[in-house]
DNA sequence: TAGGCCATCTGGTCCT
DNA sequence: AGGACCAGATGGCCTA
């Protein structure tokens, strides 16, 4: 998938993993074709359900923990969230998928296969590990 | 053209 | 309070 997203081949992540919220997006990806441009799209498209968030701007009366039991006593505070905070965890996602595909990779390299075969998914690759490590643990109990 | 795969954004929940 | 983690939604690219 590297050809899809050319601005986020590897060179460019080595940048992301230095990324902090004083840095401007735009310096790091640079131009209309980087992160701002992504993030202007995707806030429009969802902006009537950020509009919505920002409507309710306060209260839960809903919500709670997973695994909590039904009824509520008091409402529990909806997290606040600002646009500058929002862009901030956006980054912090984005570095914690590419630490999870970097982690990937290795385990791609890991796992035999033939060398012209296409790169596998993350689906294949997590599959074929099973199967390896299970052959090679079953190699070992004999 | 449909389906698979992926990157990204987002809000909710968990954890420190 | 804020970061990490997770799952859902969405759209783009590629291939059969």
């Amino acid at each position: 998938m590297d050809t899809q997203r050319p601005f986020l081949e590897p060179t460019m992540f080595n940048f992301v993993s230095d990324i902090n919220c004083d840095v401007s997006p735009r310096s790091v990806f640079g131009g209309p074709e980087g992160l701002d441009a992504s993030l202007t799209y995707h806030m429009d498209y969802h902006g009537a359900h950020e509009d919505l968030t920002s409507a309710i701007n306060g209260f839960d009366c809903t919500g709670g923990r997973a695994g909590e039991s039904g009824i509520r006593e008091t409402p529990r505070r909806k997290r606040v969230i600002t646009s500058v905070q929002r862009r901030a965890a956006n980054i912090r996602e984005r570095r914690r998928m590419f630490s999870l595909n970097e982690a990937f990779d290795e385990l791609r390299r890991k796992v035999p296969t033939f060398a012209y075969e296409k790169r596998l998914s993350r689906i294949e690759t997590l599959r074929l590990a099973i199967v390896y490590i299970s052959f090679m643990t079953e190699l070992l109990g004999k």
